[in-house]
RNA sequence: GCGAUUGUAGCUCAGUUGGUUAGAGCGCCGGUUUGUGGUACCGGAGGUCGGGGGUUCGAGACCCCUCAAUCGCCCCA
């Protein structure tokens, strides 16, 4: 007979186990909370689109689209696309699910995303996101409130130390392109002497050789064309009113001039989080103003911002644990086996961490408790007497002594099996109490 | 898509220039010891040495291919 072979996990993907997966969860629930302190609307976005939603927001020259994509024909005929980002779901959703009455509308989400991508550290193929949007905002105070709440979140997660906030704007469309052209032919005239990346950047995303790390495209970036001497007097007055915005906010940033968003759809204000303890996969927080993209899913010209946040990267820089142990029941008395169970969802419902080590050898059990790490531990023991149905309960002193554990464990023995036991001091301290009659109880 | 490094038990790893029946620690299961306690000892389960092909009398060690992980490039959050 063959032998079954155990099928692979799938490229990219991660199981996500322990400490790593509470680190995970305590950035989203962070997120959430923050996100309800700035008002922002919970929404649940499908996992799959059309894929023109992403084609014709994101660019069809960009390396996602171009060549990122899990996209797939449905048993219809449909081409379908596993979404690689969050913002051109939205974007459809506020022109299909008649979210423009809200206007202008905050909204946060988070859940897994898809990129076909080699996988590196902090980096997978399937992703998970924190997002947060709003639309119908044309004000630069729309570019503050969302930074500020990207800023608070990373301070509230502890990792803001770390972590510097480095801003730019692109400009409005005008400014954008006369930049850009600027670029290209500046970058033309060096193309020779650029790296082979960059000299393929020049013809699809020249902005991109901006922030190129090789040392040959260093001399050439440092003397390129500046946005700023492209701007539009309300793009610069746009900007200028986004940094005083920030800084009445208490938020901290640095320009950075050669900063670029990859998606085509951004215009203004473009920032990053960025952190120097990833590696390579140094921006934690990323995202910009995208005036252009409803229109592009035939909508009425709407402004918005947003920004997404990659949680396996937050979570590398958390800390987390998984909940210490208050309480660990041993049951080394086999006969008492539904005894301990009752008394352990009895604690639980008192809200005590408690955990119940009632297999494999009996004599071992303790030992295995103690490996748990639990701030008390209760040993269901055999009668020191002849009465089988009767059990005897330890509480071995022990150092990581809690008062409530003790005190919760003490209210309920008394109220559920000892009625008459006497309420004193000493009971705290407890080593042993012999409960009669209490194997067979219900 | 490109480059480098790595792949031996559930986990962390050892395995000498190719040479009998592939090991340890931890973990798991059981036994003995101890008996108000994180002890010690004994035993057991668990491996097609990532997969495939080749060189050789002989491969976990060498060669080729492949898959995967890690770290960079690219891209991006």
């Amino acid at each position: 007979m063959a032998k079954i072979e155990t099928p692979k996990p799938i490229r990219g993907t991660q199981d996500i186990f322990g400490p790593e997966a509470e680190a995970f969860a305590h950035v989203v629930e962070t997120f959430e909370r923050v996100r309800k302190l700035y008002r922002f609307r919970r929404v649940e976005m499908p996992v799959f689109e059309r894929t023109e939603v992403f084609s014709r927001s994101l660019g069809e020259t960009t390396d996602v689209v171009s060549k990122e994509m899990y996209s797939f024909e449905d048993r219809g005929g449909e081409s379908l696309t596993l979404r690689p980002e969050f913002t051109a779901g939205i974007a459809r959703a506020y022109l299909t699910a008649g979210w423009q009455q809200y206007a202008p509308l905050k909204v946060a989400t988070h859940g897994p995303l898809f990129r076909y991508e080699r996988p590196q550290k902090g980096r997978y193929r399937q992703f998970h996101q924190i997002d947060a949007e709003i639309i119908g905002a044309a004000e630069p105070q729309a570019d503050v409130e969302l930074l500020a709440m990207a800023d608070q979140l990373l301070k509230e997660l502890g990792i803001a130390d770390g972590v510097t906030l480095q801003l730019n704007t692109l400009g409005d469309a005008p400014s954008r392109e006369a930049w850009r052209q600027a670029l290209i032919g500046y970058f033309r005239d060096h193309k020779a002497s650029l790296s082979e990346d960059s000299q393929d950047r020049l013809e699809r995303n020249p902005l991109r050789i901006l922030d190129s790390k090789d040392p040959r495209d260093k001399p050439f970036t440092a003397e390129a064309p500046k946005i700023d001497a492209f701007l539009s007097g309300e793009a610069q007055d746009f900007f200028g009113q986004v940094c005083e915005g920030l800084k009445a906010a208490g938020v901290a940033w640095q320009r950075n001039e050669a900063l670029v968003r990859g998606l085509d759809y951004y215009r203004h204000t473009a920032f990053e989080f960025v952190t120097d303890r990833l590696g390579a996969q140094g921006t934690v927080l990323g995202g910009g103003r995208y005036d252009g993209l409803i229109e592009n899913l035939g909508g009425l010209h709407t402004p918005a911002v947003g920004w997404a946040a990659g949680i396996e990267r937050l979570a590398m820089l958390v800390d987390a644990s998984e909940p210490t142990l208050e309480l660990a029941v041993v049951l080394e008395y086999p006969a008492a086996d539904l005894f301990a169970q009752r008394l352990t969802s009895l604690l639980r419902r008192e809200g005590l961490v408690c955990e119940m080590f009632a297999t494999g050898s009996p004599r071992k059990r303790f030992d295995r408790a103690v490996k748990a790490k639990p701030k008390h531990i209760l040993v269901v023991a055999a009668p020191d007497g002849d009465d089988a149905n009767s059990v005897f309960l330890r509480v071995p002193s022990m150092e990581r002594r809690d008062e409530r554990v003790s005190s919760t464990i003490d209210a309920a023995i008394r109220k559920e099996f000892a009625p008459d036991w006497p309420e004193t001091e000493q009971n705290h301290n407890w080593v042993g109490l012999t409960l009669g009659g209490v194997v067979q109880a219900q």
